[in-house]
RNA sequence: GCUGGAAUCGCGUAGUGGCAAUCGCAGGAGACUGUAAAUCUCCCCUCUUCGGAGUUCGUAGGUUCGAGUCCUACUUCCAGCA
């Protein structure tokens, strides 16, 4: 069982430390989207640097490229990226169903690589093997997401989640006692949409199995988010960590998520507005290549002790951008990743030191005007 | 000096008798939440009450119902020959 401490309590939120076999994960924590085993634009050594505690993985993007046996070969995810600390991987549920062209049955997912055309079929227990080979500390349940947000296809899609869940569990089992391999852990995922009752359903039947933890997928928006989280995590068992799935490019979400008992969270967002020029500030988000910035020479976030904050101003950011400069791609990924991670770090310290309603209030108002 | 060729929105281009007129770049703005995203969308002659309206394709004439497209002259540029 993955270990998790609790150190405090606030209401649904907590401030805890996840124990995994590369390293502690001081929770809340954001981790960084190491979709193909790297953080876009950014080595690991600048993610350990701006302060990231874990990455996760994509198993849908590896087992495509190089494979999932060629990162057992390597030593696993931790030691052929250089990340060497904690790492999550993703089931591929996400990216399979979101295909233009793939079968789904009872059994899983049949698709052809975008790459060369080659067919490939992912299942329940193939995800699991998968996941192990790719050797991450923590693992995702393959889950099945719903085609629209009809109650309907929801419900359809949670079920199916659920009863792929036990084959996950069992074949997660299965590998965890032939003992060859070192401890990996699973987490299940919660399904339901925006229906408070399915959400509810979904967390209840996920809470009864052998996992380790939880992931709460198919989120799309942060309308109705915090109500979910209030019913999914009140439910939820509280000895165990649960990972919101891909939720934290507003700040919002990261508070709202904290506080209703989330402990860790990746988004691609950070990264991917940070490569299209749109970068956090504590005043929101602006876009470096507007032509506003071309002659601001003070720092991009004067508050901020990230290198890119640190040494460069925006007219010389607005600059890189406009000449399409791989720096410009590079600088912007440190600061937006640090600017998340930090975010989450503060929540965790606000939440100790009891000024977490405080310190939310302040951030968001001035975030948001 | 002669002979050919070329002049189209900031730049480069498409257009050879019937759309303010193609595409790219540059420029302006927006989007992005478990990453097939170094991506995508919109605007980009002028004015606009966003329905339209006006003025355009080196300059000046001409032919034609109609000219960026044909004819003449001029101007500028390019190539070749002197």
């Amino acid at each position: 069982m993955l270990k998790f401490d609790i150190e405090k309590r606030d209401g649904l939120a907590r401030v805890g430390v996840i124990h995994t076999p590369h390293g502690d994960i001081k929770t809340p924590a954001f981790v960084g989207a190491a979709t193909r085993a790297t953080v876009k634009a950014l080595t690991m050594e600048e993610m350990r640097n701006l302060g990231s505690q874990a990455i996760l993985a994509n198993t849908y993007h590896l087992i495509l490229r190089p494979g999932a046996e060629l990162i057992k070969e390597a030593g696993g995810l931790a030691k052929f990226s250089s990340w060497h600390g904690p790492t999550f991987t993703d089931s591929g549920g996400f990216q399979i169903f979101s295909l233009p062209d793939v079968r789904i049955s009872e059994n899983g997912a049949k698709f052809r690589s975008y790459i060369d055309g080659s067919k490939f079929e992912m299942t329940p227990e193939s995800s699991m093997r998968d996941q192990w080979a790719i050797g991450a500390d923590i693992h995702m349940a393959f889950d099945h997401l719903a085609k629209s947000e009809n109650y309907d296809d929801m419900k359809v899609a949670m079920e199916r989640t659920h009863a792929w869940l036990d084959r996950c569990v069992a074949e997660h089992e299965r590998i965890k006692e032939s003992g060859l391999v070192p401890e990996q852990y699973l987490y299940a995922v919660i399904q339901g949409g925006t229906f408070n009752d399915l959400r509810a359903e979904s967390a209840r039947y996920c809470a009864k199995k052998a996992v380790d933890g939880f992931g709460i997928g198919g989120v799309f928006t942060a309308d109705g988010m915090a109500g979910m989280l209030q019913t999914v995590n009140s439910i939820l068992p509280e000895n165990k960590p649960r990972h919101l799935l891909g939720m934290g490019q507003e700040p919002i979400d990261l508070f709202d998520g904290a506080e209703n008992g989330c402990d860790t969270f990746d988004c691609v967002g950070p990264t991917r507005m940070a490569r299209n020029g749109s970068l956090y500030t504590l005043d929101g988000r602006i876009n470096i290549k507007n032509a506003k910035y071309t002659h601001d020479f003070t720092l991009l976030m004067p508050d901020c002790d990230c290198e890119c904050c640190k040494n460069y101003t925006r007219a010389y950011l607005h600059h890189l951008f406009k000449t399409d400069e791989i720096t410009a791609k590079v600088l912007a990924s440190i600061h937006n990743e640090h600017f998340v991670v930090t975010v989450v770090n503060k929540i965790r310290a606000s939440i100790l030191n009891g000024t977490f309603a405080d310190y939310k209030q302040s951030f968001l108002e001035r975030y948001y005007d």
